[in-house]
Order: structure tokens, then sequence, then C-alpha cells
DNA sequence: CTTAAACAGTTTAAGCTTGAAGTATTTTTG
DNA sequence: CAAAAATACTTCAAGCTTAAACTGTTTAAG
């Protein structure tokens, strides 16, 4: 990766070879975003695995269904999540093997279950819940006020960004 | 999400209820941090089996390769990707397969083998490489210059912190 | 030299994830 | 009301990924 050659240059190598302005610093941004999510979420997964029995993906189908007491579907999880239904059915699967979650018919609707947290569930997810706060403070505390503060705000410009190219893929 | 309180009302916090100042910050920084690179990464995935006939994983082990024509090693390979040697066992296989790679013997030690792009996988990676940057370009391109430049630098910060962060679990 | 340790790569079992196809149920439409 | 469409969920096949155990080869130690 070389260092940002800053606007001049890039315009110049635009005229010369025809690349859209960016495309390059775009392409280096990504790569970074990417390989520092991936760092932080190596460990975490580790840290799921080794030291609390369990994994990312199950914790965070807890956390939706620790957020609603009176539990949800199958469907809303996977939207909240975004997440194939048939992933939510395997995860809520395992997770009531270890009796963890229950399901629970719909009064009416005969298709439709809801999914909430068992009482030991909700016990063993706020353990689990107040240790990856732990982690990620560890693994992040070192970052100033400021600092964290601009990088959420200019993740936030991308999520937005990109959410409107990809509305615009379907038109 | 509720916005940022700022410090003043963090340290209340801190002073009543015994949480570490950013902790809550640090989390939610993480899971937009998470959720931007997920947007951005289905999306890509999505396109590299649609369009392209391949998946994200198999173009990183190629990138590699095209950087290095003299060939790698499999775990010269697992150690620049950051997975683990059979998962490279598994997608060199893939590439072989498809014609896209090549395995050669290392000249004294029999233990080891080097992989190179043919030159029909070398043909295929530049066209893939080239849909690739568009991409990025087109779900990044609206960002400012500025705030492109401002992100990285600070995505720069967290990498380093966490890295040491987890040197320090070691000590 | 011989043995032990290190190294390169593979295999395996387990879990995550998806898209597509399938089942059962409910709602909509004519 | 009957047929068609939509909905909720499950199953399946395929691919990614890992940790751990394993094979074969090379290097280091004694």
């Amino acid at each position: 990766m070389t260092p940002d050659d800053g606007p001049a240059v890039v315009d110049l190598e635009t005229a010369l070879a025809g690349t859209p302005a960016g495309d390059k610093e775009d392409l280096r941004l990504w790569l970074r975003m990417l390989s520092t999510v991936n760092l932080v979420e190596a460990e975490i997964r580790r840290r799921f695995r080794e030291q609390l029995g369990t994994t990312l993906p199950r914790f965070d189908l807890m956390a939706q269904l620790d957020r609603e007491p009176d539990g949800l579907t199958l469907g809303e999880i996977s939207r909240r999540m975004m997440v194939s239904n048939g992933n939510v059915t395997g995860l809520a699967a395992s997770l009531v093997a270890d009796g963890w979650v229950e399901r629970r018919a719909h009064a009416t609707d005969r298709r439709t279950q809801y999914l909430t947290l068992t009482p030991h569930g909700r016990f063993v997810f706020g353990r689990q819940s107040a240790a990856h706060e732990r982690w990620i403070a560890e693994l992040f505390g070192r970052i100033s006020h400021r600092d964290r503060a601009s990088l959420y705000r200019l993740l936030g410009v991308v999520k937005t960004r990109v959410r409107q190219a990809l509305e615009e893929e379907f038109e």
C-alpha cells in the first residue's frame, strides 16, 4: 500500500490512464476496513468459543431475544440479523438443544412460532454480554474519545452511501 | 443507538455505575463497523458468485499469486491471507481443478510446493480484479476525498491499537 | 549417526452461511 | 367458496472456515 498521493496526482492519473479518480483509494480504504474488522472478529470468535462455550452468531440471536422479552418470530429474527431463514432455523435448534431458548406457538397462526430466552438463557446471556462489552472495550479502549466519535460518524456516512448505491442498482 | 453524550456525562456514569468510561461507545462503534463491512461484503460476495463464477476467498488467493509471479508456498499464502493451512489446501485444490492455478515442486525440499497462476488464470484474474475495483468504487465512490482520507487514517489508528491490545494479552 | 524437534501440507469433524427447493398454512382474488 | 398467491418455516447441497490430529520430510541436538 502506497501512501495517499493527494488529489492533484490522482487527477493526473485519471487524465493519463482513464481511471476514474479515487478508485484505488476506495479500494485501499475497503481493504483496510475489511482487515481491521476481521482482526477484531477473529479474536472475539475465539474468546466466545474458548471462554464462553458459545459462538458469535448464537450470541447475536440471543441478543435479539434479550431485547424483546415477549419473543420474536424466526422470520423477524432473520430480518433483524440480516441472515437467511435457514440460518436462523439451525441456530435456534442449537440454542433450544442447550436449553437457552424456547419455542412457543403463535395463538392463531400455525405457521408461526415465537422464540424466547429461557430463564437460564437470560442468565447466561447476561454474563456473555458483559464479557463481550469488556472485550471490545479492551481492544478499542485506547482510542481517544475524539477519534472514536469521528470514526463513528464517518462509518455512518459510508453506510448511508453504500445503501444509496445498492438502491440505485435496482432502478 | 443513542447519540453521543459527550465526556462529561460519560464520567458521571462511570462514577455512578462503576462502568469504565467509553465501554458503551466502543461497543456502538464496533457494531457499526461490523454492520458496515458486512453490508459491503455480502454484496461483493454475491457479485463474485453471480457475475464472475468465483468466490471472494478464491479471488483473494489469486490476488496473492498475481503479486508474486514466481509463486508462493501454501504456508506463505496462509500467513498472508491470515487463514489456516487447511483452508488454503482446499481453496488451492478448487483453483487447480479450474485450471487457474498450478502446483510446482520445490527444487530441494520435498515437503514444499509453490503455487502459481496459469496463463489462463492470470487472464481471468485481470478481469475479476478490474470488476472488483469498479464495484468498490461504485459503492464507496460518493464519499468525499476528505472523509475517505480521515476514515483511512482512523482505521489505521484502530488497527494499531487492537494489535497492541492483542500483544499485551500474551505477557 | 540417531533421535528428537520443527516444519509443510493434508485430512477430518464441526459449525456457519447461503440459495434453492419443498411443506404447511394463511390470505387474496375472482 | 375455490384457486392462486403469499407467508413462515424447514431441508438440502455446496462452500468456507477452523482446530486438532495426522503424514511425510527436513533440521537440530546429542
